[in-house]
DNA sequence: GTCTATATATGGATAGAC
DNA sequence: GTCTATCCATATATAGAC
């Protein structure tokens, strides 16, 4: 049995499906109105004009995955442990939105000043970076890890979680790799990824 | 003194300029005429339509770096100066290009078929991977390094050198770097890098 | 709320004068 | 080679009937 969705709902799975893949410039209304099997008439109805709809859909994109990540750096595990269920938790939900990063690195890369415009008029939840960046620098301090600049592996963290997602028809070409097996390499990389940087540090 | 750069220059260094930050649906003949100096008419005068001019945009940004990462590739250092090498002339290649990593990864990400058909048609030199990666595998075999799936690790060093200019302004937006802060870290990049790869994989 | 038809705006491409 | 003017296709947005 098919269930009764909404047309607004309808819509918005749409966008989202088109913004995602084709980006602000390249999504067309029409592609939308089409994926939602309705008319540009009735999209202009609902959500007044692109940009709206455009907004909706990236503030919908990016809030989903805070409160996850957010449990993660919450939590009192020691540094490791937080590292390896970063990763993991990580690379989850990018597994389940691949499209995600791409999508976000490259509206951000076109016109940062309208995306974080956009991200700090409305309100929510943010990622709670700093308290990671800190706990990090703590186990420098204790001299669990090697000292190292803690935003330098930040960065390193976020690099070999989000890359593999953003790159993957380049590494795909590069490596001579298909789907399957791209996908096999991401899932790996949930364990792989948390090794490689705790090898790096650990004492 | 001015020197006298021909007209086909001044579109194609224009071209360049527009359609490495706004992408090919991103960018408007309009905004290349304007950034040339000259009108639209001319544009199609010199390259017939916006696809011949971005193929030829595309083709040589691709090409440019090549040269210089095979030199590396093919060199006889060790395992370790390599990977060195690698990243520090990578990450200085990309400090003086950094749209060229989105703007690759983007249009690729939007249309890969017709970018790859695009690299394909167009013979010229390809980056010399494999031996990059035949050389990982045989560290592995010679005791050298801890085992590790070569392509793994490729990637890894792929991600650590390209994403911070992918991801530029969400981790200037996420760690609040002003830009010069940002080039300062992606300056000790050149080294931190390196240390952090070899760190990891060494015995 | 949903549609068809249409207005309006934008951007790529061409014609033709100089 | 370079320009102005214009065409035409595409894409966003609105009007108005049902």
């Amino acid at each position: 049995m098919t269930i009764n969705i909404s047309t607004e709902d309808k819509i918005i799975d749409a966008a989202k499906k088109v913004f995602l893949q084709q980006g602000y410039s390249g999504a067309r209304m029409q592609d939308i109105a089409d994926a939602a099997g309705i008319n540009k008439a009735l999209l202009h109805y609902y959500f007044r004009n692109k940009d709206k709809l455009f907004e909706l859909i990236f503030l919908q994109c990016t809030q989903k995955m805070i409160p996850t990540i957010n449990s993660v750096f919450d939590s009192d595990e020691d540094i490791f442990n937080k590292i390896r269920q970063f990763v993991s938790t990580y690379i989850e939900m990018l597994s389940a939105n691949p499209y995600l990063p791409m999508f976000i690195a490259n509206e951000l890369s076109k016109n940062p000043e309208k995306v974080i415009k956009m991200i700090m008029t409305k309100e929510g939840d943010r990622p709670h970076f700093n308290k990671f960046i800190k706990d990090i620098q703590s186990a420098i301090e204790q001299n669990i890890i090697e000292p190292i600049q803690t935003v330098s592996l930040f960065i390193n963290i976020m690099s070999l979680c989000i890359f593999p997602y953003i790159a993957k028809p380049m590494m795909q070409f590069f490596l001579k790799l298909d789907e399957l097996e791209y996908r096999m390499i991401l899932e790996q990389r949930k364990q792989e990824v948390a090794d490689f940087i705790i090898n790096s540090i650990k004492k």
